[in-house]
RNA sequence: ACUGGAGUUUACGAAU
């Protein structure tokens, strides 16, 4: 069972669904009864890939089987309704919690939290933190950061600072992801400087920035046309041991689809092809949106293709983007056939 | 062995 949960797990993260799925078949038709554990890996993947209907029949059959969910199988599907818009639902299951033997813990509260934060309820999220110790549960490092960028990112700074007073009152430390989440919130407010001394004193405090810092930071100082600065940014970073990645190359690249149209992107790719980077998602993505917005629609298209062709369909949210165009473009012909592609190579539209 | 927080791309609107 062990094995089979790992390998499950490694699929998922590869986004090999059907390969995980088969998997799970296999496993049960070898006589090979799955227990929480078993059953919290294939719901976590299929609610990571957004197959939320098939996770939530994988909970009807937990209970159909006689697996009562366990605290941790709770907090997957809770997670699971909360990174799909359906926080209330995810709170009627925490209230629930205590009919089957769990009580909600830190990472119940401040997952139903994060979705209260990223929904802008925040005067919810921080009434749901006071009632923790009711559950003889309180708040931890992660769930102050989860409030703090949720309030970062509604721009209310004074809440969130009497937040970070809040947190080392009760002792508790901020950790690599508190500080980046007020370093990016700084660059956000295009204070570069500060973020740059926020950054130096956690490194100070032990911790290593990392590419969550170098990445906003980069798309900072583009912003403001510093590309000079982001040069030695990376130069700086690549010293102490983290050297760009694909991301920090799309950091870049987005700068320079926009500003300096696609000719240097081209450039970038394939520099950055042949020092081994594999462009990503978002690296497809970007590129084809600044196709796109310089009328290269064609271009574009076989971009499309031949990552759908490679099995590497885009999501929806790019498809979604090429198809805008089509219509604006009034093709309406290539869009249905776009449309029929995109249906027959398996693509579910949002 | 399984669960929670931060980063790079993408919509729309407004203004010009």
């Amino acid at each position: 069972e062990r094995t089979y949960s790992t390998l499950m797990q490694g699929l998922f993260k590869q986004g090999r669904i059907e390969d995980a799925l088969e998997l799970w078949k296999e496993m049960d038709s070898n006589g090979c009864a799955p227990r929480n554990f078993s059953y919290n890996v294939m719901l976590h993947g299929l609610f990571q890939n957004g197959r939320m209907e098939e996770a939530m029949k994988l909970v009807e059959e937990m209970f159909t089987k006689g697996v009562s969910p366990n605290a941790v199988n709770f907090n997957t599907i809770i997670n699971g309704l909360c990174k799909h818009g359906k926080t209330e639902e995810a709170i009627r299951l925490m209230k629930k919690m205590s009919e089957y033997g769990s009580s909600p813990d830190a990472v119940t509260f401040t997952t139903i939290i994060d979705g209260l934060c990223k929904e802008g309820r925040l005067e919810v999220a921080i009434r749901l933190m006071g009632k923790m110790s009711e559950c003889g549960s309180k708040p931890d490092t992660v769930t102050f950061t989860t409030l703090i960028d949720g309030f970062c990112k509604e721009g209310r700074l004074e809440e969130a600072s009497s937040l970070v007073e809040n947190m080392s009152r009760r002792g508790l430390r901020p950790d690599v992801v508190t500080f980046t989440t007020i370093i990016n919130w700084i660059c956000e407010q295009g204070r570069l400087g500060e973020a740059l001394r926020l950054m130096e004193e956690m490194c100070g405090k032990g911790f290593r920035p990392n590419h969550c810092d170098l990445e906003y930071i980069i798309k900072a100082f583009c912003k403001e046309g510093r590309l000079e600065d982001a040069n030695k940014l990376l130069e700086d970073m690549a010293n102490i041991g983290i050297p760009p990645n694909t991301a920090t190359f799309n950091a870049m690249n987005n700068d320079l689809c926009k500003a300096r149209g696609l000719q240097k992107t081209e450039e970038l790719l394939e520099k950055m092809m042949k020092a081994g980077f594999e462009p990503d998602a978002v690296t497809y993505c970007t590129l084809m949106d600044a196709m796109l917005k310089e009328q290269r629609v064609e271009d574009a298209l076989g971009i499309h293709n031949v990552l759908t062709s490679k099995g590497r369909a885009p999501a929806v949210h790019t498809r979604n983007m090429l198809l805008r165009k089509l219509f604006k473009n009034g093709e309406l012909n290539v869009a249905v056939e776009f449309i029929d592609g995109m249906l027959a190579n398996g693509c579910i539209p949002d």
